[in-house]
Formats: structure tokens, sequence, C-alpha cells
DNA sequence: TTGTAAGCGTTATCAC
DNA sequence: GTGATAACGCTTACAA
């Protein structure tokens, strides 16, 4: 028995009268005659023998663990997406090593260093940080963040998604569009669903609005803008596109209170395609990400490069559009 | 440099002109001449040396990770949870090891043998399989699920909070009560949200009735139970105990579809205490759970278990009353 | 104080 | 095909 208690392979040697070399190949699965095979596999199954991860990846430099870098599980589709991936991970016999940043850009840094002192065969990050400073020799992939030409990015077709929502509030009937977001300023893919917005109401010749609220301010300013488009208490746009569910929940709530109701007197989509846990309902009417296909690629890209082609610098999946009742279809 | 092209200790005290051991004091914190630690930090600083922690783990028997089973991150609850006591265990210089289990019992046990492998310092483990065999090795904290005598469980106060929920349907002048529950049919903390609310309503002298679902059929033969107890579009029932938020939602669909309204017709109340992730609106009014403070617990009593005094084998945290629109408060 | 060397549990490279 | 043996990078007696 070995200083903490649990049989190494040394035991297992002893026990099955062989030496360690054989032991490991049998653990590893090459070939060994018959009987010694059966005698190790005995032995092992008497001890209760479990492989030492740490002891092997010391040797082999490989750890099948994936760092995960997480702004926070608070929020749903941060939620989920941990969910995803880390189903996915452990399908392929991964592990997941969670880490939480809480947006802060000095804990982002600091869990890059943690994932190399861990060694981690990887890392799948979703950081806000402007300027971090990432170690070429771990690979790594990002979600809805680009790090650098060398970093693969995935995202949903946030762009498409933006034309999406305009197109459909164009075919709902309104004339006069806005849109909303919230967040940080860093750039990042998410920007692009407002872009896909305006490009779609440009090239249509529909009236529109972009509205860009910080973080700090947003509630204020949002209601000062919407009160100062509220004439007769008419709004006057019939048409919203927030860059996320949880900012349209917010939206709609302001404009209840002005009296202003979804979907008769204005049609709201989010972005994001959050539902509620239980009834599955979506919160309002929304664009969906592919969080499940998200993860999946993730993973994929992190774990299996493609050999011959270059990997793709960013991927964008599919998004569709689901009716969630603040729009009258 | 290392195979893996990191420099080890080996450089650093190359690089320092100093031996292993001084660097791997220096390293520690362990008393060293001033010049010589100067040096060893400039080399390390020059170097970006990194410590490797399998190496380091291998000797000391310590990994600083603890293993965080959990069936699932798509529920809110156990996202929150897991966000917490990841952040948590990283404030105490830990990292968390995530395993996502799906309520499968095989996955469950699966993942406990994972644990041992990986050398986990510790576990803990919200899951439901009935029979899992842990090793007693490795440290055990659960959350709502007891394991045996020797394995600590955190949860909230299920049963206060049941007759919370009974006290304060009756002192909003509810009559005749109705508790409802769903969820695995494993003997867990959560089934005393039953047993809290019965005890208080037969104290009281209330009347009241008990209906328990299975999985399967819940929304089928809750709604045929509905039926049953409906006279002239008018419910038997004037309060609702759900036992949980999720199941409440649920129940207030079915009572909707059936023309009765919350909460002038019936009072529901929830428990969990989940709200909208944007809007911080609770989805019902509901029994609280403390979940910061039980993952505060659930890390603390892994990590630190009291010396002298004997780990509890049960500790409860208490909850707290929301009001959420389904109660007429 | 500082350096040396043994050993943690594996894997991998050799002779046999 | 099998069994010694040398690493992997680190900590820790122990010797100097």
């Amino acid at each position: 028995m070995s200083s903490t208690g649990a049989p190494t392979i040394k035991d297992v040697a002893r026990e099955a009268g062989v030496s360690l070399g054989t032991v490991s190949k049998v653990i590893n699965g090459k070939p060994v005659g018959e009987d010694y095979r059966r005698r190790v596999e005995e032995a092992i199954e008497r001890l209760g023998y479990q492989v030492n991860t740490y002891a092997r990846s010391l040797k082999t430099n490989k750890t099948n663990c994936v760092a995960l870098l997480m702004p926070s599980l608070q929020h749903p589709f941060y939620a989920i997406l941990t969910d995803e991936i880390t189903a996915c991970l452990m399908r392929r016999g991964y592990r997941s090593l969670l880490m939480i940043t809480n947006f802060d850009p000095k804990a982002e840094q600091k869990c890059f260093d943690l994932v190399q002192q861990n060694k981690a065969d990887g890392v799948i990050a979703l950081t806000y940080a402007a300027d971090l400073e990432v170690d070429a020799s771990i690979p790594i992939v990002t979600i809805d963040r680009h790090l650098g030409p060398s970093v693969p990015c995935i995202s949903s077709d946030n762009y498409a998604g933006g034309q999406l929502a305009a197109e459909k509030l164009l075919s709902l009937g309104c004339r006069k569009l806005l849109f909303v977001r919230v967040g940080p300023d860093v750039h990042g893919e998410p920007d692009k669903r407002g872009a896909g917005f305006e490009s779609l109401c440009r090239d249509s010749g529909t009236e529109y609005a972009m509205l860009s609220l910080r973080d700090e301010e947003a509630p204020e300013a949002f209601c000062r803008y919407l009160d100062a488009h509220i004439q007769n208490s008419k709004l006057e746009f019939d048409g919203i596109f927030c860059n996320t569910d949880g900012l349209a929940v917010q939206v709609l709530d302001h404009l209840r209170a002005r009296g202003i109701h979804a979907p008769e007197d204005v049609q709201v989509i989010g972005y994001d395609g959050m539902v509620h846990y239980a009834s599955r309902r979506p919160f309002c009417s929304t664009i969906v990400q592919p969080i499940a296909d998200m993860a999946e690629s993730a993973v994929d890209i992190l774990l299996n490069p493609p050999e011959d082609a270059p990997r793709p610098t960013n991927l964008c999946l599919p998004i569709r559009y689901l009716p969630g009742g603040t729009t009258k279809d």
C-alpha cells in the first residue's frame, strides 16, 4: 500500500506476481500474454486498484482535463453552456475544471495562470477582459470573443440573428424599429447583432434607431429615452430588438409601467432563446442560440483540431426564431 | 526546459545558480537567505516559471481540487449552487472538478470512481442514486441527501419551510389547503417539506390534502386530480403549496387553463426561491433556500472539519418567505 | 542556511 | 513477451 492507503501498480504487481511493466501494459491495453493478463486483472479486482491520474499525467503530459472559464453560472445562458460543454467533455473521457471569474478581468487573467499550473489539456473561455495575456502553449477556444487570429472563436450567427429579428418585425407589420443593447463595451461577437439588424433596416429602407446603454446607467438612461419618445402615451416605435432576452424582459417591464403593452402596442424580440426552466416557455419572442451545438463544436475544435485544414478562426452556428408572446405571431 | 517546454524548478535553480531544494523552499515560503531568495525570485520571473501542480500533488497527496457532482446545470437551483460553491472554493485556493450526472444513477457511481482516480481532496455531491457505494477514504459532503451517518448533509430547513408555507397560506385567509409534490422517490431531505406542511395543518386543525406525483405521469395525473376537485368551475382548495417553484409554475398554468387564477381564486406558494435572472422577480410566492449559505457551509465542513466536535450529520439552514404575486400579500 | 538524494505512482526504453 | 530501470517535476529528510 502507498502512503495514501490506496493500492498502486506496485501492489498489483506483487499480488499478481509479475513486474511493474506488465501491469502497466495491462492497464493501457498493450499486448500481454493471456494468462499474465488474467492474473493482473484479478489482482486489480481483488485490490480495488484505481489508476492515479496525477502520476500518469506527470509522466504523459496529458491530464484529460479541460479548463472552463465562465463569468458566472447565475445567468442561464452560461449555466446551460457549461452544462452542455461538461457533458460533452465527459462523453469523451475528459473532466472539466470549472473556473468562475465574475466578469472580473483580474480574475480572468489569474485563471489563465491557474490553467497552466494545472496542466489542463485545453481551455474553453468566455471572457471579457480587454487585454488577456494568454500562453500559446495550451490550446484555447473561446465563445463569443476574439482573442487573436490563432484562437478559434465559437458563436451563434449573431449577424444573421440581428437580420432575422429585423426581418421578423417588418414582416409582422412594424414600420419604425428600435435596437437596444446593454453590456460591456469590449469588442466581441455579440456586437454583430446590432450590425446585422442595422444592415437589414438600411437595405430595406426602414426607419430605425440604435440605442446603446452602459451597464451602470442602463435602467435610468433607457427610461429617459423612452419618455422622450412617447407622445400622447404612444411610443413612436412599433418594433424593438434587444440584444439579450434579459434586456427584453426589463424593457417590457418599463413599457408596461407606461401603459404600453406587447404585442399590441409594440412588438419586442430578444436574443438568446432563454426559456423558463420548468414550463419551457420563452420569456419573450427571441432569436435562439444553438447552445448544444456551440458546446459540441467548441469541444470538437479544441480536442480534434483539423489536421490538414487550418482551424477556423470564427465559427458561426445557425440561429432560429422562436415566438414568445411579445410579437403578433 | 522540460519535455513540455515549460520551465521547471531545475531550470530556475540553474538560472539562479542555486540548488533545487532552495528553489522549492522559496516557492513554498520556507526560510531562505535574503539574497538567495531574491536571485530565485528573479529567475522565476525571468523564466515565467509556474509550479506543476501534478508533480506537487503526486508528492504531497494534496490536489487542491474538490469534485462537484451535480445532476444538471439546466435547472437554476443547481446552477446557482454550483456557481456559489465554485466561487467559494476558488476563494480558498481550491479548484472545482465539475461532473454532470444527468440524474443517472450509473453516471453518479462512475463519477465517484473518477473522483478517486483524480485524487480530489473532497467531494460535494447532489445525487439521487438509491444505493451509492462510496469510498470512505475521501471526505464527502452531500446536499439534500443522506448517504450515511458519517456523511454530513447540508440542506435548507425543509421542515420549517413546509410549516412556514402552511402558516402563510392560513394567515392569508386560506381554509382548505393542498400540498403537491413531484420528483424522484428516493428518500431525501426535501421530503420534509411535505412533512412540515402536514404537521402544521394537523396541529392547527386545518383541512388539507396531500398529492404526490410520479415524474412520468405528473401533468396528466395532476390534471385529473384537478378536474375531480373542481365543482361549478370552483376549486375546492383555496391554498396550494408545491414542493418546487417549477411545479408551482406548471400548476398555475393548469389552473389558468381552467379559468382559475392566483391569487384571487387560489393562493399558491412554491419552494426554492427562484427568480428571473434579469428582472430578479420571483416566478411565484415562494420559500427561499439560502443557496449561498448552503454553499459556504458545504465547503466549510468539507475543508475544515471541526476538530473536537463531531461533524454534524445534518445541517439545516434557515429559509424565508418571499411573496411573488401568487398570494394576497 | 544550503545542497543532495530519495521517492511519490506512473510510463517507456531498454536488454533479456 | 517480460522484467528491470530511468525518467516526469516536485517535496522533504538528511547531510554538509
